[in-house]
Order: C-alpha cells, then structure tokens, then sequence
DNA sequence: ATGGCCCGTAGAACGGGA
C-alpha cells in the first residue's frame, strides 16, 4: 500500500498535474493541503475518471484539506471525520478517516507566518490540540495512524538549507520543534528517517530567490507513522519531479509504502 | 539594506503562504 502527501496551492490551478502525477505514480492514498477550494467546487467528477474518490474539507480562498482513495484498490473512505473535537476551528486544516485498514489523520499546520505574529500564537495551540486529540487513542485503536501532511515545521537543522538563517524563526523556532517531538513522543515516527537519505533533502522551496534552483528548501511535508506500523514501512521519498513543472506547488509529494 | 513569487479575490492592490 503506498500513501502520499501533497500541498497543492491550489488543487484549481494543480489539478491537472494531480491527475498526471497520480497516472505516473497510482498511491493508494493521497492526502491534499492547501485545496483553496469550497467544497462545491471541489473536482469530484475529475477525480473520480482518474480512478480516486474523495473526501474533502474547504472553504473560500484559504486552506482545505482532502483524502483521496484509489478506487481499484482500496475503495472509498470510511468514517470520515472533519476537524478537531477539541478545537473547534472555522480554518478547514483536518480531515481524517478509514482506509483498508488505517488510520489515515491529513493535516494541514498552521504556519505561523513569523515569531513575532499574533498567528504564531494559534500555531502551538492548533497543535496541543491536535496532540490531545490523537494521544489518548493512538495505541488502543484497531486501526494504526498516519499522521501526514504540511506540518509547517522543519524538525532539525538538517531538514533546513541554511540552518543559521533560520535558527528561531518561524517553521524553525525551538517550540514548534518541541511540538514535533511530542508527537513523536507520543507514538509515532518520522518514516522520513527510518531509511538512508541524501543530504539537504527538502519538501519546499521558496517561489522567490530561485529556490528550487539553489535547493534553498525546507523539509516541512511530513509521513509520520504509528510505532507498530515501523516494521512494514518499506520506502519513505520526496518527489521532486513536480517541482520542477512550469507553474509548480511550492511543495512536493511525500510518499511512503507500507506492506 | 530590502525584497525578489504565486494564489485567490478582486476587478486594484492585498492578505497569506513559508
């Protein structure tokens, strides 16, 4: 079974490469950040043709987040469940739900856009929630979890192409990494690091200042799994390939096989 | 030294992203 992640910057203007990436590469599961999309525009019928069906979370202009399902294999997500019980939120960030066999918890973190922000505060909060939410039951649930999605945070200096630039800043800060490590902590691991990877090994690159090009990126787009899931991961990658498409995400598919 | 791009909503700039 292969699972992915992706932020889209808007699934409207990327759909078109979705649809190609999931004929070059057909996951099982692929989880959307960054839709843009009001649920009634979403590109059900697109999806559908190309062999997925969806479950999807919008609103106007920002966020949203989707689960898409491949048809042939493992069918349509079950006991779907939009946001967080203990943190009501009007920004559309988390959509999680049942598919053959897992858990499958899509996220989109807040970014916190700079320390000194008032929407740095809602980061740490949006987060211990999301934390509460998932601790209790992780271990007691027939289904294992994967946490996966755009977390917004680079977890350790190698996950950060200038290190020293970014040292407190925002995606970088001590306790959004502390946050990380929590979760960690409470059960999981970054499938990211369960294998051999190439050094500055990124997820995001800036539009500005050439990024891609220089590989000026962050890894910020993460696959954690649920400890007893680490025996089965097999592969976890970044593809770049998208990346380097005219009119790209910012970000690049995450994705992982479990067997 | 600063900001340099892209997207949505607009129907011109601006908020937001990271």
């Amino acid at each position: 079974m292969k699972l992915a992640t992706w932020n889209v910057n808007s699934l409207k203007v990327r759909l078109p490469q979705v649809i190609d990436w999931l004929a070059a590469h057909p996951v099982d599961v692929l989880a959307l950040q960054e839709t843009k999309l009001v649920d009634s525009r979403f590109p059900v019928a697109e999806l559908e043709a190309a062999g997925y069906h969806a479950v999807f979370a919008g609103q106007p202009t920002y966020n949203g987040v989707a689960i898409l399902s491949r048809k042939e294999t493992v069918g349509s997500a079950r006991s779907v469940e939009i946001g967080n019980p203990l943190f009501p939120d009007e920004q559309q960030r988390l959509i999680s739900a049942e598919v053959n066999g897992l858990h499958i918890v899509c996220a989109y973190f807040p970014n916190g856009r700079s320390v000194e922000s008032e929407k740095y505060q809602y980061k740490p909060r949006w987060i211990d929630a999301l934390i509460a939410w998932l601790s209790p039951t992780l271990a007691s649930r027939s289904e294992p979890t994967v946490l996966l999605g755009d977390f917004n945070i680079a977890p350790e200096a190698a996950d950060v192409h200038d290190p020293e630039a970014w040292a407190g800043q925002v995606l970088c800060s001590e306790p959004e990494r502390a946050r990380f490590r929590t979760l960690i902590e409470a059960g999981f691991r970054d499938s990211f690091r369960l294998f051999e990877q190439a050094p500055r090994s990124f997820s995001w690159w800036d539009y500005r200042q050439l990024g891609f090009r220089r590989n000026a990126g962050l890894r910020i787009d993460h696959i954690l799994v649920e400890a007893r899931l680490t025996e089965r991961v097999r592969a976890c990658v970044i593809d770049r390939a998208p990346r380097k498409l005219p009119q790209p995400s910012d970000h690049a598919p995450v994705m992982i096989e479990i067997v």
